[in-house]
Order: C-alpha cells, then sequence, then structure tokens
DNA sequence: TATGTTATCGCAAACTTTTGCAATAACTGG
DNA sequence: CCAGTTATTGCAAAAGTTTGCGATAACATA
C-alpha cells in the first residue's frame, strides 16, 4: 500500500467521502516536487478534470492539513502545500527580500542543530 | 521616554517617516489589550481620523511587524496583532510542521547565515 | 522659513481565500 | 442492486488583503 493509499484510507476512516476531486488533488500534490501553489494545483488538476473548481481546490486542501496529510506554508503571502513526510524532516527558508523559499537539505540543519545542542542541550 | 516613543524613534532612525496614521495606528495597538483585528484597530482610528484607509492601515501594521514593533497573529484566517513584547532581544525560530518555536541568540544565526551564503548566494 | 526630494497616503481595483446555497454524488442499510 | 441520507461539489458572491498610481505631506538642506 502507497503512503497516498495510506492517506485515502485514513480519510475514509474519518468519514470522509473519496471523491475523484480529492483523488486528484492529492496526486498532484504528491507528484509535484516540494510546495505548490494552489493556483499550479488548480492548473494541472483541471487538466484532466476540466470542471473543478478553485474553492473546491481550497476546501479539499484545508481538509488535507486539517487531518496530516499535507502541510501548509505561506510564502509571499500565498499558501502552498506538499505532502507531509512523516519520517523526514525538512524545514523552509524563505527569503525576506526577494521570497523565494528554498528547502534546507538535512545537512545544514544538522549542523545547525549540533551547534543548537551544544549550547542548550536539546 | 515610553515605549511607544522608544518605537516612534526607531522607526524614524530607520529612515521611515512619523505620520499621523503611524502615530494613531501604534497608539491603539499599544491600548488595546492583547491581539486587535485590522478591522477593530481602523475603526478605533477613523473614530479620531475619519479619512484614515484600510489599506493604510494594512500597510502601516506590515510596516510594525516587519521591524519588530508588533506581532503577527492568524487567528481564524483573519490577522490580528499585538505589541512586541518590550525587552524581546531574540530571534524565534517556528517549525511550519510541529510549530514548535525555539529561541536564538543572535550568534548562532550569524553562524548559520555565514553557512547560507556560501551556500545558495544570498 | 522656503524649497526639493521622495516616502506615504487615499482611492480604486486586483488578487487571494472563504462562504452560502442548490444540485449532485458517495456511502449506508435494506 | 436500490433507495435514502447527507457530505461534497460548482457556482456566484462576499470577505479579507494587497497593489498601482497620482497627489500629498514629512523630512532634509540651505
Amino acid at each position: 500500500m502507497t503512503s497516498q493509499e495510506q492517506s485515502l484510507h485514513y480519510l475514509q476512516s474519518l468519514g470522509y467521502r473519496l471523491t475523484p476531486q480529492r483523488l486528484m488533488v492529492l496526486a498532484i500534490v504528491a507528484g509535484g516536487a516540494g510546495h505548490m501553489g494552489v493556483d499550479e494545483i488548480h492548473r494541472q488538476a483541471r487538466a484532466a478534470y476540466p470542471y473543478l473548481d478553485l474553492a473546491t481546490v481550497y476546501r479539499t486542501l484545508r481538509l488535507f492539513k486539517q487531518v496530516g496529510v499535507v502541510t501548509e506554508v505561506d510564502i509571499d503571502n500565498r499558501l502552498h502545500y506538499e505532502l507531509t513526510a512523516p519520517g523526514e524532516k525538512h524545514h523552509h527558508m524563505v527569503c525576506r527580500a526577494c521570497h523565494r523559499a528554498i528547502n534546507l537539505s538535512p545537512h545544514y540543519l544538522e549542523e545547525f542543530r549540533d551547534t543548537l545542542m551544544q549550547e542548550f542541550g536539546f
């Protein structure tokens, strides 16, 4: 069972219905690399499902976030989403000047964490 | 010198201008107890300054937040602001996934920044 | 105090996100 | 498999927030 299927089962177990719209949005977010803007998700979804409404995308993503399937990130005043990776710890850094977001590979974070642990004993 | 006056001086020292609108917004946020919604700030401000525009309130609060005079909080999909607790000279790092916050002393931030500059050319 | 420069303002419009509602489709139990 | 229940959808509109632009006012300099 893929992690996508797990998410869907989880939704169902909570009493939510499995709709084509939800499958589609999940697939797109899962397929994208890193955080995706709502607009981009909508655009991609409409390619295969032309009548899918923006409001539905927003509602779907809000639901996914609520149940923990997806993580919400605010980038330059716009909502972005990415699959929640239970095992993987990766963090974002958003440049305040250019608003570009970068994913920090664990390497630098670990280096940084080591420093923190030395100092604060985390 | 009150902490309000300190904030104003600080703004000026950064090259920002002191306008009646800014004085007003600062006074209102300082006067309110806890988080205040943008709407409420706007309403109160207009009582004394009828032509003050909502957009100006938004811009002012964004500026205050940027320079650290004020803290932004998202409550039920609406922006709220409160005076930043005086004396707080540390930085926060907030994990967007788990929402845990850690305080950083400037020293480690600088060290971390150096690493980032090397790698990403910021 | 007068003058020049330019940050800031008000206004209108754009943009992002949320919400109300009637129609539809997903699930349930028979 | 069928009918009933109700969560979900699409649409339209509202609500919240940001932005472009010309006019104005704050500050610096003399």
